[in-house]
DNA sequence: AGGAAGATCTACT
DNA sequence: GTAGATCTTCCTA
């Protein structure tokens, strides 16, 4: 994939459900522009997190300071801190339904050399399956939090990929490392890729 | 002011 | 498989 074949994904695609746009994200990709070069990965697993009585999600007890993007127009990033980390959401609907997409896992396609520098790590099987290790391999900071991921400016966008997934090689199952409202199946995942953060 | 919680990851055995 | 690092925000007093 090279960037003058790239098409970037608009904001009508993020204006429906969480489930809905997590679903239509997996085998679509994530692109960094970062320092003159464009880090690229396939999407193969995310999380939905929903708008409202969901006690997992960050919007759960109403707008803070922190979650604050949430509450902004679809394709908006949501990117908070996690101990040491970072982890990159996407806006769904709108801003009166402040749902969104946990990017939890993706597969590696360009840039692999720099996202293993940004990592500092030497394997390919653990550079990108993770959320936190994405934002790492991908140089994603606080200062990304609030941006519209449907413009090039950005630096972080997504592009449609030319290969579709059909919706039986999409598994889903309940999400990973919360506490609350755990039984829901909302974590999707690309069956069989070597690149999803657990089984 | 202090402490707990959290959508994680790494290093160790 | 388990423990511990680590950091920002929020809640309670």
């Amino acid at each position: 994939m090279r960037k003058e074949n790239q098409i970037i994904i608009p904001r009508i695609f993020f204006e429906e459900s969480p489930e809905k746009v997590a679903k239509k994200l997996i085998g679509n990709f994530l692109v960094r522009e970062f320092e003159n070069i464009y880090l690229i990965g396939r999407i193969v697993e995310v999380e939905a997190y929903l708008p409202f009585n969901d006690e997992a999600a960050h919007n759960y007890k109403g707008k803070k300071k922190m979650n604050k993007s949430l509450f902004c127009q679809a394709g908006t990033a949501y990117v908070h801190s996690l101990r040491k980390y970072k982890l990159l959401d996407v806006v769904t609907e709108d801003p009166m339904s402040p749902g969104s997409v946990l990017i939890r896992a993706i597969e590696p396609i360009e840039g692999k050399e720099i996202m293993k520098k940004n990592r500092g790590v030497d394997s390919f099987e653990n550079l990108t399956n993770g959320p936190g290790k994405i934002c790492q391999a991908l140089n994603i900071n606080k200062d990304f939090d609030g941006i519209d991921l449907t413009v090039k400016e950005s630096k972080i966008f997504f592009s449609y990929s030319e290969s579709t997934v059909s919706e039986e090689d999409i598994c889903s199952t309940q999400r990973v490392g919360i506490t609350k409202a755990t039984h829901l199946p909302l974590r999707f995942y690309l069956k069989n890729n070597p690149f999803i953060s657990k089984k």
